[in-house]
DNA sequence: TTGATTACCATGAAATCCCATGGCATCCCT
DNA sequence: AGGGATGCCATGGGATTTCATGGTAATCAA
């Protein structure tokens, strides 16, 4: 797999919805859209299914292709697939970026975050992004994080919680 | 693994963010790098984990696909598949050496060490390189090891603490 | 028509590109 | 062995481009 999606930003939400995409993730989004060529943009896919609760994730064209393939090629009868098709098929959208490199967040899922305006947390997690209320995020995740963080010992490395 | 990081270096940093990458290191970087060939410029993974606190670490691409993979490899459910996520995959970005052998460090990554401009330690650690202020450096982890020697009997060797 | 959505400019800051220099080590030739 | 010549390396500077973001004009829909 080619490790895409990395880093954490930022981003302000203007009152149009209107948010830029990190330039990193843009580049991202450009090699995983099949009908991207120079001088386009790139279309993205936004979910935001009821399992995500507060917060967003993104997916490129490809992938998120992959994903729909992969629901389809459940049995039909499996009640799974309609459960999977609602949640990713059916709570989705695909949005094209603009030419300032910024995409109009739906006002519909702009209250699913609690935001009308203000900041965005974009979080790279490989073949995926999520997007948080910045405030929300750091209130919960990232406050979970540190906690447990200050919870271990001086010398601790993460790493040592990889199995192998 | 063929190649690693090994050795100490002090380079210093511009106004601008840029800081030249040691030519050992480049040369490590570059065989970790499945993209890169002869005249290219290789990339490299900078981490910036909050579980590293004075310091970023540097992976090569090839270490940090491993890495990443090994996360993924967790189960969905584990607690600690989510954090090791944040720490890894989202406090980290992907950077090019420019053709002058240089890479631009983001402002952010910057303040993190609190460093606006100076100078920087650099320490190979086989697998990946630590980065660090040079003057944090001096004044805690330098600071600690040769207060731990001073204590040692005359005669001390430390590959005594060798396990057997 | 009127509020909302979309397309189009504008700007300051940050990042990138390209070129230049001095130091040091290595190679090579006589 | 001496003495260039060569080349890589670390560092600096300026010019150019890209980013993120705000604003305004044009378009659309009910």
């Amino acid at each position: 797999m080619v490790l895409s999606f990395t880093g954490e930003y930022v981003q302000k939400v203007d009152g149009k919805g209107r948010m830029s995409i990190p330039a990193d993730f843009r580049r991202v989004l450009e090699s995983g859209d099949p009908a991207w060529t120079e001088g386009l943009t790139p279309a993205l896919y936004l979910l935001y299914g009821d399992h995500l609760k507060e917060q967003l994730h993104v997916y490129t064209v490809e992938e998120f292709n992959a994903l729909a393939g992969r629901i389809k090629a459940m049995p039909l009868g499996d009640p799974n697939r309609k459960r999977l098709s609602r949640l990713f098929l059916g709570q989705s959208i695909k949005l094209d970026v603009d030419k300032d490199g910024r995409v109009v967040m739906p006002i519909r899922q702009r209250q699913k975050l609690g935001l009308t305006e203000g900041e965005v947390y974009f979080s790279g997690v490989g073949d995926h992004f999520e997007i948080w209320k910045a405030e929300t995020f750091g209130a919960t995740v990232g406050e979970e994080l540190s906690d447990w963080l200050a919870e271990q010992p001086d010398d601790f490395d993460p790493l040592s919680l990889l199995g192998g």
